[in-house]
This record gives structure tokens, sequence and C-alpha cells, in this order.
DNA sequence: GTGAAAGCGCTAACAC
DNA sequence: GTGTTAGCGCTTTCAC
């Protein structure tokens, strides 16, 4: 209404000194550039939406209406076009950290793939804090984001409800939920396809406690750990058929503990074991100081892995194998599973990781 | 006008079908839940914007209201109340990679400071393309973010243009521009501070060429690779007073480019230098890549260090001196620039980083 | 080929 | 202590 106004006087109210009448630099709307051009607003937001062939407009009209728009730096208004269309053109994902491998590659992924929508991704960090998942996923929300991607959440489940309730697409991420459809790493047949390559590439080792592989770090009451302590006893079944439970320590994530855990097994073994399976990179970084104090020559007996992977990797002063979780597939088929759109049986969607040597 | 009249008449238009008065569920406006509540649209946008303290209103009522809101699973619509408000709760940041240690470290830091100013955070990377540094921005700008942090930007000061042409408060982090106050790290002082360390941790070699530290990595071009060659000069000189250019070789950034310049430098010297100043990660990378193919005890005569910091340094087989920026340093002084406010002179402030060992 | 008018969901000035 | 009304900037019928 006032908008229509000001239209037809050819003059900003909200102007109240009397300058010359410059269009404000940093506020416009499509009337004042309606105004400029000679045409109506109508017009002037079916040339800056890019829908003006189909609307007819003329060459001419649109061509002076884009030039205008360009020289003064018109920007449409994304919340009140939002608003209007119910579209905000947002989509967003949360994930628990920025200052991870993991997490930042998936964030990278993530962007390329919202921009092949000609969505505007929206990433946040939740911290792994139940409560600040949810608040962030009611946010976004609230303005309206288009679908989500739930990454590593807590609680993927509680997230699920809040979005089924405002009708929001999501899928969850690395960590599965029951409430919506789950794209998660193939722990299983990742822990199982490294320990088969560090039995095959290691040397036999005389006395039957070393000459074994042993898995070392993560949690076991932790998805993921508990799938890959699964893998990696198939396959030391599979080839080597007298290995035991106590091939398996699940200290914990803390270097800490993965030094004390490496330094309690090579007393226990009085070496160091054929192979070790660490776990992840952080569990590494306690394994690779105890590594330190032992005579250099040491290390050449026991062939290396760890399930997670670090440029840093290849830097080592041993050969190390490592699991490389497959960003963009999980990324690729989270998308596929949003693209459906179908509110679909929640199902659990399995990728494999690749193995990298050096 | 609409809403009045659904208000009034206890029934959603929108709904053609006849079914049964029940609030749709993943929609539902301030009006909806007015007409649940008994109340006005005004109250419960008061209620439920926080603000109903100050309009006085009933403990009674806002309790009503607030337990319907949740019962309900109601979220206000940002998008209306921004646009009517003219402020977005948005702030923006844009970053060259998220799949980086310093870049996806000041995402989780901008973050934490953007809520702590009750902003909602958004960060999205920009490839170094400039045309996608300007057309995110323009996108955030469209999406009314109330002010923008520039980490890294290929080209802050056409950046800057867009923002001023918009009145979009800002400030450049990383890499300086002359448009904006800039806030970046005193590459000068911290290659300074690391090579007189690795001067005094050092023992001396015999032969002047070798009794010396070397340079390796990076672009002469480039911004910081020139202010920390300074650095670098300024502590040898004072030092070690007949260094000389053949210390420097900003070979660029790539590994395979920084493991032929150490090679070369090792076949010059016949041997390795007194102490190597690496000037990134990327280029260690190089490095130690040859550095594997020396004896083991040679590594003992170079002490080492790398302008650059990543946990994983720790666990080489070398004891290395880093360089880590202090990233919260920087992005405390960004934000306390963007809540100055005031539109002030450009300036650049720089922080000094931290010297790390092990 | 273009314009007028209504309304997206919200907030704030002004009522009483 | 609470309600009425106008309007934020845009898109979308409908009209001609």
């Amino acid at each position: 209404m006032l908008n229509r106004l000001r239209y037809i006087l050819g003059t900003d109210l909200r102007d109240t000194s009397c300058r010359l009448p410059v269009m404000p630099k940093n506020k416009s709307t499509i009337y004042d550039l309606a105004r400029l051009a000679d045409v109506s607003a109508t017009t002037v937001s079916a040339v800056l939406s890019g829908n003006w062939r189909q609307r007819r407009i003329a060459e001419d009209t649109a061509r002076r209406v884009l030039a205008l728009a360009d020289e003064h730096r018109f920007s449409v208004n994304r919340q009140a076009s939002g608003l209007r269309k119910s579209r905000s053109g947002l989509i967003g994902m949360i994930i628990p950290l920025h200052d991870n491998r993991f997490f930042s590659g998936m964030a990278q992924t993530f962007e390329k793939l919202a921009r092949q929508r000609h969505l505007y991704p929206i990433v946040v960090s939740t911290l792994r804090d139940t409560a600040l998942e949810l608040e962030t996923v009611r946010t976004l929300i609230s303005y309206r984001v288009e679908s989500l991607v739930i990454a590593g959440a807590t609680d993927p489940d509680a997230i699920s409800d809040v979005c089924q309730a405002h009708g929001v697409e999501h899928v969850n991420v690395d960590l599965p939920g029951r409430k919506a459809t789950s794209v998660i790493s193939d722990n299983f047949w990742g822990a199982r396809q490294l320990t088969l390559e560090l039995i095959a590439k290691s040397t036999p080792l005389k006395g039957a406690e070393r000459n074994r592989p042993y898995f070392l770090g993560g949690l076991a009451t932790d998805h993921a750990t508990a799938r890959r302590i699964e893998g990696f006893l198939d396959a030391v079944r599979a080839e080597l058929p007298d290995g035991g439970p106590r091939q398996v320590d699940a200290c914990g994530y803390e270097p800490d503990l993965a030094e004390a855990a490496i330094a309690a097994l090579y007393q226990r073994l009085k070496g160091l074991p054929r192979a070790l399976f660490v776990n992840s990179t952080i569990a590494l970084e306690g394994v690779v100081r105890f590594l330190k104090t032992l005579p250099h020559d040491e290390l050449d007996q026991c062939t290396f892995g760890c399930y997670d992977w670090d440029p840093f990797g290849s830097m080592l002063s041993f050969p190390l194998r490592m699991v490389r979780q497959n960003v963009d597939g999980l990324l690729e088929q989270a998308f596929a599973v949003l693209d459906a759109g179908a509110p679909e049986e929640p199902r659990i969607i399995e990728i494999r990781p690749l193995l990298v040597f050096g």
C-alpha cells in the first residue's frame, strides 16, 4: 500500500530531509527500482527473478531494469521473497565440530552438492551437545530451511521428532537414527578389509601371542567401534583361527589411554605384535608417543593400520595403512535421499570406506 | 487481513477439505495460536519474543500461550519477523575452505562468538574463487546478514565495495584489504621468534654454509610469506651476521616443490643445515618425504621449525617447533571491530601467533 | 506485454 | 493488560 503510494508519488516517504531525489544507497525496494525504470514492481520482480521470458516482457524493458539494478547495486530481499513464496532457498547441515578433518570434509562436500541444487548451504556445529543440537535445528527451521542433513548427532531421533513436527525433510549421516533414513560408513567392511590387509602384508612372528593383529582404541559401547571390532574379529577368525578376545582393547579415545594400552600390550607380549589396528587418529597419537620410545628397528616387525585418515599419516616414520571414510559417497547418498523427497520408511544405507596406504 | 479474518472465523481458510478443526501439523501462524489461546496475535507475538514483561501481560496469559506453543511445536517464522523488524539475526563469515585446520578453527571460534552476541552464525566457503566470493557475499546480503567477517579472501576490496554499497558492517581477517579494517597475524614477529628459537636451540655445525638456518616454501609474492621472510632475515642478521639471500627459497607451497628444494639444498650443503624453517605444513609434507630417505641420525644435526601448526606435528620422528596462529585472538579482535560499529578509518591490527613445541 | 491489488507471517504504534 | 491496524518487501493471481 505505502509502497504503491511511494511508487506513484515518485518520492521516498521515509526521507524526511529535503535531499535531491537520489536513491538511498543502502536500502531500496523493487518499487524504487520500478519508478526509476518507469515500469511496475511486478515487472521488476519478474525480471530480477529470471522468469521474465515467460511473462513475455520486452527484451528492452528487461535490459533496462537489469542495468538499473546493477547500477544501483540492488539486492532482492530474500526475507521478503522467501516469506511470500514460502521457500527460503536454504538447506542446513549440523555437524559436531568444524575443527575435525572428517566433518570439515563433509561441510565442503555438502556445500558443493547444495549449490548444485541451487540451495544456499548453512553448516552449523553443535559441539556434541544434545540441547544445542535441538536448539540449532529449531532455529534453522525458524529460518525455514527446506531440508536438513543431520551429521554425527548425539540424539538423532529427538531431532527427527522436531523435523517431522514441522514437515522438514531430513536425513542422518554418520550416526544412525531410527526415525529417519541414515547414511553411514560400512564400518564392518572397512575394519575387515583393513585387518585382512594387515595380516596379508605383515610378516609372521614367533610366539602365538605376538603372531596376531591387535585392536586398540575406541569405546565398545559406541556403535561404530562395535561394528569395527566385529569386522576385525571376522577377518582374524578367517585368516588366523586361533584368535581370541584378548586381541581387542577398546581402551577409549584419549591419547593417554591409548599410550598406556600399547605400553601394557608391549610388556605383556615382550615386544610389538605382528600387526596393530588403531581405531582412530586420536588414539594413534598416544600409540606414536609410545613407539617413539622404542629402538627404531623394532617398528619394522609390526604392520600398522588406522581406522581414520589424515594426510599427516604419510609423514610418520613407519608405514601406515589407513581407512578413509568416503565423505563424498556419504553425502551423495544423503542428497539422493532428500531429492527423492518421499517420506519413505526409515532405512540404513551403508557406504564403503576406502583403504589408503601411506 | 486474511489472518485477522481467519482468526475471527476460527477456521483455517486454506483448508478446503472438511477435516476436523485440528491445527495443521507443519504450518501455523501466531494467529492460529492466538485463536487457541483466546488472545490476540499481538499478545502471542509479545510472549514468544520474550518481551511480554514490559507489555505487562498477565503471567497467566503468558504461561498459557507458552504451553500451547510448546504443545503445537510452534516455530516463529523468522523470515517474517526479520522482514518486519529489518533485522535478520544472522551474521556471516566467508572462508576459503572448510577442509583446513586454520579455517575450520576459525569457523569454530566464529560460531562461539556469534552465539555470545545472540546472532546466528553462517559460515560459507568460497574456494579461493574471486567470483564465488562476491556471489556468496551478495547472497548473504540478500538474506540480510547484519555483519560479515571476510577471512582469507582473494579480493577483499571488491567485497568491501559490495558491503559498503549495502551498508553492511564487515572486517577482514587473515588477508588484509585497504577498504575495511583488517585483523591479521603478525607474521614478521612470528617468523622472527621462530628463527631466534631455532638458532638458540640448534647446535653449531662446521662450515659456514651449513652453519645457518634456511627458509623453505611459500611464495615471495604472497603478503604473508614476504613478511615471514623479513622476520626470518631480521633474526638471522641479528644473531648470525654473515647470513645471505641464498638462505631463502620460497619455492612454492606444493609438497613436490618443497621436496625438490630440500633435496637440492642437501646436495649443495652436503648435508642438512643447522636449522630449517619450513613455511607451511603443506611444504613440510615434501620435506618429510625427503628426510625419510636419510639415515636416521642425520636428522639430529638439524633443528626444524614450521610456520603452521598441526597436532600431528608431535608425531613426527624428529622434534618440531611450530608457530600456531592465534585463531581466538584474531576473531575476538574482529568482533571487537564489528561491535564498535563505527565505520572507522580502515586500519590493520596485527595479532601475535604462539610458539609451540612438539 | 504490463499493471493493480492482495497477502505471505510477523511486529509496533496507537488505541482503550 | 490487551486488541486493532498498518506495513516490512516481495510474488502472484487476475485483469486488460
